[in-house]
DNA sequence: TATTGTTATACTCTATAACTATA
DNA sequence: TATAGTTATAGAGTATAACAATA
């Protein structure tokens, strides 16, 4: 079991996940890295641009276009930093906590059979390795992205 | 730990993997997708399409895609399939074989980098539950693909 | 000087649906 | 009838580089 097994296991699985999700989500008319984006924003509403990156393991291009068309769609809105005159800050709309909660309980059953298969002690064990492959991976690559671990809400705003 | 938090972990782990990935072979022109298709191939010459899509994770219609611009880069080629006629096989050129080894010697100290933090075991379980998790989420949602594993490669060509 | 975000631009990947040809 | 692959089409996501405004 080498670095290569371990890279296609993990391929194979994110993927088989988006696909999963994507099918679930495309009725709606969302995508599933859109789904990511508006469970960021109900764990932590009026986000800076520039956290919502991190928390997604995104990047602030893919990132903005993403806004632009949640924007469009009225799911998000963006109103300037109260303080920091350079960012804006990124909320849900009423329509988008609407679809949220929709779309996670129309997901529920799916998260579910993710855990079916496995104990308490290997999801914890799973995620924290995962985690640390992350970090690992990011160590002097920091790109825009960084370990999305849950974070202290900024409440400057 | 929850599903929610196995899905997140599970994205930014395989976020972190492709960009460094893509990193690595940009240079070469190749993106870390296309280097899945030629791993698959240098493992298994002279697939077919089908059999391809299956051990990429990918989609008929993807995979064609990217064939599309291996072959137009010379890096892999297409013939008939000398007993099915509807089918083609797909194989590595010389160019594409010695950009194959090229990458994989560049990408090795990456790979090393995944293992570096975990144990044989701890390889070995993670590799397993996420395979796992694979045949889960793609059980009577089969789409295209299914789980990349090793299968013995068609010799009747 | 560093940071936040925008803009322009380009390209890959992704996927559906309708299709042809062969098994 | 089912399977292998193609075509047309569309859109999303991804990323780089140059830029403006603010910290």
């Amino acid at each position: 079991m080498n670095g290569h097994d371990l890279a296609m296991a993990l391929r194979g699985a994110y993927l088989a996940m988006h696909r999963r999700t994507d099918a679930l989500m495309t009725p709606f008319g969302v995508t599933a890295d859109q789904f990511v984006v508006l469970c960021a924003l109900a764990e932590g509403d009026a986000l800076t641009q520039r956290e919502l990156v991190i928390r997604t393991s995104s990047d602030p291009s893919t990132s903005r276009a993403m806004l632009v068309l949640l924007e469009r769609r009225q799911l998000i809105e963006r109103r300037p930093h109260p303080t920091d005159g350079r960012a804006r800050t990124v909320s849900l709309t009423v329509e988008g906590k609407r679809i949220h909660r929709d779309l996670w309980r129309k997901s529920e059953a799916f998260r579910k059979e993710l855990l079916a298969d496995l104990a308490q002690d290997d999801v914890a064990s799973l995620v924290s390795h995962l985690r640390r492959l992350t970090s690992a991976m990011e160590e002097d690559h920091p790109g825009f992205a960084s370990t999305p671990e849950r974070r202290p809400v900024d409440r400057t705003i």
